[in-house]
RNA sequence: GCGCGGUUAGCUCAGCUGGAUAGAGCGUUGGCCUCCGGAGCCAAAGGCCACAGGUUCGAAUCCUGUACCGCGCGCCA
């Protein structure tokens, strides 16, 4: 329908370069792009392009300043240019310019963005439980992480598959079978599968210190699994069904959602010829009786005299090996322009020789890891759980749920108690979710409760709230506020509100370029905050026909972006609260 | 030992890949409900951006070194 929009920073990049060129500067590859002032006093956006060009020209950058200005072509969206400083250009939006560019996005209900993924595909790693293991607030991380990343991306008109790379197969497996067949508490396992699976499996590392034999039975299970005996393979599938059916049940409340989940076990059969491909291609060899590639140092420096196992001496396979043949699957199925991995910055080492031998093998793939940061407990306060367990991801979002209920409870007892319910589930969850999402990735995240469970200052409930308030005037009004081309920016508030809103499709794909949902969410606070102080400074009800309707309008405008920003975060928009 | 990363306000964190006077939230202090939702708004105090050099018009950001901290380095994933 409506073409590709340009974002005001690829329109205003696009002004800078004609006026660098009409200026004598020429085209060159100094890379500019506007950004936004730290002080907004110095314009809306500010190029500092002039320095660059300057450098490389060997002249005054602030004659190379005036003189961009002074060949900047005539544009509907600028008011004024103006040299700042040692060579700033400062350039200011025309207000009736902005509003138009903010309706443009603005399609009855929802805010567009542009699409500059059209056409492209990604397959997208993350969460990756282990089946019998019970998400604990680790999990969170990868799975809020790349949930958000998949919607971002998908946002900006990328075909995305999101797969659940489970670790269903492995070692655990024998040991968790000798440990059924000995130790099985039946009418355990029927009220808590995942819990009784998970008591075995300690149960099984205990015992076995005691009794290392054990450890050989196990191995012997593992093998008839692996070569296929019908009775491991049905336990197998018993295992497997009770942890998804568990985790099925985390997502649905996470909202978190995948294409496709295969395991590790759906690369099984791959396995052996994949080995025997990368020893024939002269790319691996055996090393005490296991299968090594090494790296050297046309490498890289990281890569360097290190190595990836991809056969142990026992002949069985490592997660290596699975990776490499999930990355062969991955390109055969959908040929996707990107594979991203959201894990722990842990595996660091180990992506690099993945995605390293994956090109040596002839894969040509484009791979991202996105890696995050240690998830730490706050300073003494062990938050440990009444098993002594790391913290259980259920129990955390139970904890939160509750505490937003609290809150609902003394705030907003007019409503039903079914209404409270589902506020304070939308509330606790998106509160937790946003604690994390907030943070850069990269950085390690202090597990704190006080901050997980705030609904006060930079979290998912304020901006929840900043929604729910937009709602509460389309009620009053009792209309939406929908009016193309209606908004009129007179108080310095609406327009503060303005250029932060019409500069969130940019900011989206900022936040996909750095794989850092937190761009978003900063963004998403800043029109909160701003709109909260327009809330506070202008009124909509109530004042003459053409204020009010223009008002509106801007709500209407706020509360989209705020919804589409959540929806992008996975959290929840609500109506009232 | 080698490699990778971190160090920003009392606490938890941003900081747009080199831009003007380093920003939030929490906490502290002080204001704001004749007013569309106070889960809110406004303001104040709080900084040797770990340290030392270097690069340049300009450094929290890039380079080198130092100190602490974390993580990773063949039969786990």
């Amino acid at each position: 329908m409506e073409p590709p929009m340009q974002t005001l920073s690829e329109h205003l990049t696009e002004l800078i370069r004609q006026a660098a060129v009409a200026a004598g500067y020429g085209d060159n590859d100094v890379p500019l792009e506007p950004c936004v002032p730290t002080d907004p006093r110095n314009g809306d956006y500010q190029s500092n392009y002039a320095f660059r060009l300057g450098k490389a020209a060997r002249s005054n950058p602030r004659a190379v300043a005036a003189a961009m200005v002074e060949a900047l072509p005539a544009d509907p969206l600028v008011a004024s240019a103006e040299v700042a400083g040692p060579g700033f250009i400062n350039l200011r939006l025309r207000d009736e310019a902005l509003a138009a560019h903010l309706l443009a996005r603005l399609d009855g209900e929802g805010f567009t963005l542009s699409q500059p993924g059209a056409g492209k595909t990604m397959v997208i790693d993350f969460s990756s439980p282990n089946i019998a293991k019970r998400m604990h607030v680790g999990h969170l991380r990868s799975t809020i992480i790349g949930d958000a990343l998949r919607r971002i991306y998908a946002s900006l008109g990328w075909r995305v598959i999101a797969d659940n790379h489970i670790g269903d197969w492995g070692t655990q497996f024998g040991k968790l079978m000798v440990a059924w067949r000995r130790w099985l508490d039946q009418d355990a396992f029927d009220a808590d599968a995942v819990g009784e699976l998970q008591r075995l499996y300690q149960l099984f590392g205990a015992k076995a210190e005691e009794d290392p034999s054990l450890e050989d039975l196990a191995r012997a299970e593992t093998a008839k699994l692996q070569s296929g005996d019908p009775e491991n393979t049905a336990l197998w599938r018993r295992f497997v069904d009770a942890s998804l059916e568990e985790f099925d049940a985390v997502y649905d409340r996470l909202g978190v959602v995948f294409d496709v989940t295969l395991g590790e076990s759906h690369y099984q059969s791959r396995l052996s010829p994949l080995v025997e491909g990368v020893l024939a291609q002269g790319l691996a060899e055996e090393d005490q009786g296991a299968v090594i590639i090494r790296f050297g140092p046309e490498d890289g420096k990281a890569l360097a005299d290190t190595l990836l196992l991809i056969r142990k001496s026992d002949g069985a396979a490592l997660y290596g090996t699975t990776d490499l043949a999930t990355v062969a699957y991955r390109m055969e199925t959908w040929q996707p322009d990107l594979i991203a991995y959201v894990t722990d910055v842990r595996q660091r080492l180990h992506f690099s020789q993945v995605f390293a031998a994956a090109r040596k093998m002839g894969m040509a793939f484009t791979p991202e890891h996105v890696y995050f940061g240690m998830l730490r407990l706050a300073g003494g306060a062990i938050a440990a759980t009444r098993s002594g367990a790391v913290l259980n991801l259920v129990d955390v979002l139970d904890t939160a749920v509750e505490r937003a209920r609290g809150v609902v409870d003394g705030k907003s007892g007019h409503l039903s108690d079914q209404e409270r319910a589902g506020i304070a589930e939308a509330v606790g969850v998106g509160a937790i979710k946003y604690a994390d999402l907030s943070q850069n990735p990269q950085s390690d995240i202090v597990f704190d409760w006080d901050k997980m469970l705030s609904m006060e200052g930079n979290t998912a409930p304020y901006l929840m709230y900043a929604y729910a308030r937009c709602m509460s005037i389309f009620r009053k009004a009792d209309r939406d506020g929908f009016v193309p081309g209606g908004i009129a920016l007179e108080h310095p508030s609406e327009r503060s509100l303005a250029v932060l809103l019409a500069r969130t499709p940019e900011v989206v794909e900022r936040a996909a370029e750095l794989w850092r949902p937190n761009v978003v969410a900063d963004h998403l606070f800043a029109v909160a905050n701003t709109f909260a102080s327009f809330y506070h400074d202008c009124r909509v009800i109530g004042e003459s026909p053409e204020v009010e309707q223009s008002r509106l309008s801007l709500v209407r405008a706020t509360a989209a972006v705020l919804e589409q920003g959540m929806k992008l975060l996975g959290i929840q928009p609500l109506d009232r609260m």
